[in-house]
DNA sequence: CACGATCTAGGACAGTTGTCCTACGAGGCG
DNA sequence: CGCCTCGTAGGACAACTGTCCTAGATCGTG
């Protein structure tokens, strides 16, 4: 096989591995099981542990950058998008039941351990908050605009951890209309 | 030593190092060095780790009902008790920020783990929802009593993720300052 | 075909994990 | 005093961790 190609189902194995079990509890030999490879040639292409966190980081925020561009695409109003985020938790809502929030929970684990990468790691939420200010500031909210994309990922974090703990779609499905209700009052 | 003050020794230090490091991070070494008891001894206290993850356990949820009795007579009103659990993410707002919700990071961990214990865990957080419920019904608002007391949860947990993500102390006094305004409108 | 680069399996490695056992010491009671 | 219970130290145990090495397989290119 191709090295690159195996690199990326590596990543991809372990970005999973990752979210489902949490970075700790996740081993090589998970990963190497996962993909089909031995784990002692798992140092070929990547010389450590933290390695492949990094480049998952990477992928997950390729991927994030690549998901807010369509949202731009496909909303053309800036409180279509944020609605667009905020439905998130329905959209995923199988998998935050089950997982929690992807970057929620990493960043939560990274953090506690003290983790070097929880700088990147950090990088995801920074990714949405930006965009989310953005779209507040073409609202014509500039001056509170990060106060208000700050709230939004507050809300969403909020409901993916109850979500993951309670396992109640009802409640995420309220706090979604609560939500639609606020973001109504800063619509142009 | 007797017997019964060691283990309430262990289960502190297990309480702190499991809210600091994470459960599966804490290591019966870890806990032992906190002590200051050999390794190997600690079978004679607690047959495994799940046991003592029991009894921490079983002693945050004594010692939240001590924290919720408390507020129940210091706060004569009922929208002063939820105002007092609204606070807590600024009372507790430098643990919080350092080692995130100790509720909160506890049940996803678990939660992620698949662990036995994590419905042991969810009492944590059904401790504080019954106990909100009960004062939005206090209130007047019976019929949505328990919808309310989810919010304020899900709000208690954006914040802390957040916080403990950015470690932004402005960010917390604006949400707590939010919140008051959205409690208003539930007051008598 | 032969060569060199790329990729792999398998295992060695030192360290750590949770679990469990045995032997010892301290202290109260007969 | 001798006994017996309670608490402890120290280490054995197998399993697992992340890391690292070596020998061989595979494959495109000269």
């Amino acid at each position: 096989m191709s090295g690159a190609a195996t690199r990326e189902q590596i990543v991809d194995a372990a970005d999973r591995l990752f979210y489902h079990r949490g970075y700790e509890h996740t081993s090589f030999a998970d990963i190497a099981a996962a993909v089909g490879l031995s784990r002692g040639n798992f140092y070929y292409h990547f010389k450590s542990k933290d390695a492949i966190l990094d480049a998952v980081i990477e992928a997950r925020l390729a991927g994030t950058r690549h998901m807010l561009e369509q949202w731009e695409s496909q909303q053309p109003t800036p409180d279509g998008r944020i609605l667009q985020f905020v439905e998130i938790v329905l959209t995923n809502g199988t998998d935050i039941q089950q997982y929690g929030c992807p970057v929620g929970t990493l960043n939560t684990e990274l953090a506690k351990l003290g983790h070097t990468l929880h700088g990147q790691a950090r990088g995801l939420f920074t990714l949405f908050r930006d965009w989310l200010r953005e779209q507040f500031t073409l609202l014509g909210h500039g001056e509170q605009a990060d106060d208000l994309a700050m709230h939004v990922l507050a809300f969403s974090q909020g409901v993916a951890v109850l979500s993951h703990t309670f396992r109640d779609e009802e409640f995420v499905r309220r706090e979604v209309d609560r939500m639609r209700d606020w973001l109504s009052t800063y619509r142009k």
